[in-house]
DNA sequence: TCTTTATATGCGCCATTTCGCATATAATAG
DNA sequence: CTATTATATGCGAAATGGCGCATATAAAGA
């Protein structure tokens, strides 16, 4: 059980502290996502998008990889239990937003592409 | 069961996005406390102090009242239930930090005055 | 190689936040 | 009324953070 630094809990605040990145983050905690997805899911111009996954990334919360021309996100897999869990009980705060739930409404209705399948749109 | 408005989701993060706020709330999650017990236990100035339980209050996470020249403040007893869940939640993971360990030691050492008992020193 | 698609980032601008000092306020004691 | 104790706050400077444009990078396709 690692101990975690007073800095690291400002950097997991501080990536909580944006409206966008709350919105991301929550998406992410429903699928694995590629940015243009998100963009489309969010109504976000490109740059805001990777702007803010980089700051969610740099904070140790997500994690990314490449696929042809598209980056993939997703939760990153090795964060501590305790963080974990805080995510878990959040999610529920976040929930009650109507914003979250109407982007989560847009993601259902946005197709998932399964691993293998063939890049069809963005 | 209120809606959420994701601004004050975000005030809410915001709150939380300061060490010396983090560590005032985690104090304050305690017991209450007045101003000068926690300018003691955390070795700071008192406007900073002050400064920041203004944020935490104008957040609506606590709330303040005054007792002859003291001010005590407290958890605000009126939070939603699901915030009050993300805090108990988000405290085991704050209580992982070092620096928090050492205020609540710090604390615990500290002699808190019970109700109705005269003001010894501060 | 040239183009297109997907994503990241350098940079300057503006808004927000924090700091530290000084001062204001409020209650109490003398 | 004056002084003291406890706390809050106005203000300018410094730091931080997000925005938007433009551009860089990287892979794939023609």
């Amino acid at each position: 059980m690692a101990h975690i630094k007073i800095n690291d809990l400002t950097s997991f605040h501080g990536a909580l502290n944006d409206p966008l990145r709350l919105r991301l983050l929550r998406l992410l905690m429903e699928r694995e996502l590629c940015v243009c997805e998100m963009m489309r899911v969010l109504k976000t111009p490109q740059y805001k998008v990777s702007r803010h996954l980089g700051v969610l990334k740099k904070a140790g919360l997500i994690r990314d990889w490449r696929e042809g021309t598209w980056i993939h996100y997703e939760i990153a897999p090795a964060i501590p239990g305790v963080l974990k869990e805080s995510l878990v009980c959040l999610r529920s705060l976040w929930d009650q937003s109507s914003v979250i739930k109407h982007d989560l409404r847009i993601l259902g209705r946005s197709s998932a592409r399964k691993p293998g399948e063939p890049v069809v749109n963005c």
